[in-house]
DNA sequence: TATTCGAATGTAACCGATTACATTTTTTGA
DNA sequence: TCAAAAAATGTAATCGGTTACATTCGAATA
């Protein structure tokens, strides 16, 4: 069985052979490190050029317990979503020379197993992870026994030495509901997105304070759980049209919901936003493309990643000892479209 | 400065010792390769389990030159649809003990950079690109140089042993045109996703033959470009709408662009489909909660990924020599909903 | 020119696993 | 019971780099 490499593998000794010189002279030029004279170093870059020599992953990895790899635990589901944090993240990482190695997995058990793997096998210098389920509350605390840098992204693990990063899911929700409010509208629903989602739960506190500040009709249950998918939302405005008095108002806790939410509507011969205003939040691309174009709340997902990548190596480059405990909130955006009634 | 691991890099030698066995006997159990007395080996399994003992991925890869990762490269655009291919892709080689490391970049030579950094630094045992702008003429032959396993998605490289997964774009263009045509459309337009697209580019050559077998009015230009964004689609069919005659239908390359195309329908206060028929091709998830819910082609992007992982997985296991060349082609479902008039 | 000293370079141990080969232990059979 | 064969285990070289320490070189000074 021929190697992986078949013959083509360059090694360090190749170099120091062809260019006249020890290993560890082409290792002080591969990373220039100490002095080396300018005539020497021309000469071993020249070699290096020559044979597209490039050093052993595994190799220096082993000697410098870096792997220049940061890991990413993403949950299994919405692929846009994570999709644009990922490329977001990748972008700003890969531009300062890391790699990242990512797993995915609902399982919460299956996770803390890999994430096990990676951290005790050397695999990665550091951890992101976004986790929305996750809690401090729920027993998610393996991370914290690890030492290398550790980002969370829209989850609230209160891991100290790490970064967490967050939306202002809760202003932004007070916020549309206030706006909602201001247009006349007293029975506002609301389609929830998960009882365990961090992001969805924000976005419900946000809605259930908004609606407290609010002159309501009376006390109203107007909150029916969804799941981000559009037929959930689908569902859950067929299930709220049929409460008394019905909602003039719904507030999804995503775009898709709100696009089933739509769909829903129309299903029952309802003229939005003139019979029902329906606002959704994260502003995904076709948002500004529905009838009618949605109001809802934009989220920087590209922005989220690069803020992630830019603590992750920052942190990369401090000691343990001397790492702080960060909590990044990323203001959101209202973007006022036709489906709320405001134009 | 600490070690990255600190103080609990656990290794070989510590199981070793406090099984009372020699490093060759743990490494034995570890890979259960030669035969061990299965005293001995519950010793050593039961010392692992008590100090968490994983190999170091680093010395392990440069001993075996294998690092049970595969390296992804992909296009930095339209996160959607490729979030869903490494789903798929991620889902299935992490089943099988695999892990990912991903890269992208738009600018071809970046790509090739970083590919040849990922192979020659021995970083990944195989490589599955995705590059619908790649074709074998356009100089993209650099990964035929290497001898690890390639699978490639949506281009058409044609590299020697290497495995190739693309979707029956044409024939399912072509069927939705004969669709389309079989409903009366006689001027059937066609927004472009990109000239230099690979999938684009079948849909557009299925679109061309298609309507040559339809009975149409005249030797008409309805095709427009397009660059598979709603903002695109939208304009495009402005522009379409100039035409004289105009078009009683538009086929739009993706999903994306339909919704835009509907959008700009609506705009010139035209009725979908009334009085002009849509259809788009991706079958996303919000397709059928548009309004009027969106005729398309059903692409399996998950199943794709799977696709891609397995065959990756099967030439992992084979040596070069018996490796083949293999093409895959995957058929497509049309998914006939309101857009196109047919009910 | 000889001496000194810092800069440049080389030597070899080491990182943590695997594995060919050597050695020890156990089993088998006469 | 003991020799021979088979099985289990150990020893040490190795993978391809990095780096502490040793050595050599060259320039500056006397």
């Amino acid at each position: 069985m021929s190697s992986t490499y078949g013959d083509q593998m360059t090694t360090i000794r190749d170099v120091a052979k062809q260019a006249k010189v020890s290993t560890a002279t082409v290792s002080r030029v591969l990373n220039n490190s100490e002095k080396v004279r300018s005539a020497t170093r021309d000469r071993v870059n020249e070699v290096i050029r020559e044979l597209n020599f490039i050093p052993n992953a595994a190799a220096v990895g082993l000697q410098r317990k870096k792997t220049k790899t940061v890991g990413l635990i993403f949950p299994d589901a919405s692929a846009y979503y994570f999709a644009e944090i990922i490329q977001g993240i990748n972008r700003h990482l890969s531009q300062n020379d890391h790699q990242i190695l990512i797993s995915s997995a609902h399982d919460e058990a299956e996770e803390i197993k890999i994430i096990n793997g990676f951290v005790r096998g050397g695999r990665i210098d550091g951890l992101i992870m976004m986790m929305p389920s996750a809690n401090g509350n729920n027993g998610f605390r393996i991370p914290l026994a690890y030492k290398i840098p550790e980002v969370f992204i829209s989850c609230e693990i209160n891991a100290p030495r790490s970064t967490t990063i967050l939306l202002d899911n809760y202003n932004a929700a007070k916020e549309m509901v206030e706006h909602l409010s201001k247009l006349g509208h007293k029975r506002i629903a609301f389609i929830h997105g998960g009882e365990h989602n961090y992001d969805a739960h924000e976005r419900y506190r946000g809605y259930m304070d908004g609606m407290k500040a609010c002159p309501a009709d009376e006390e109203l249950n107007l909150v029916v759980m969804g799941n981000f998918t559009e037929s959930s939302g689908f569902q859950a405005t067929l299930e709220l049209m049929k409460r008394k008095p019905t909602p003039t108002a719904i507030f999804a806790a995503n775009d898709a919901m709100a696009i089933g939410a739509i769909e829903a509507a129309r299903a029952l011969k309802l003229r939005v936003p003139a019979d029902l205003a329906i606002v959704g939040f994260d502003d995904i691309s076709s948002a500004a493309y529905m009838d009618p174009a949605l109001t809802t709340v934009h989220v920087p997902l590209r922005r989220l990643g690069h803020l992630a990548a830019e603590a992750m190596l920052k942190n990369l480059k401090t000691n343990l000892a001397d790492r702080t405990t960060e909590k990044i909130i990323i203001p959101l955006q209202h973007i006022i479209r036709r489906s709320c009634g405001s134009e």
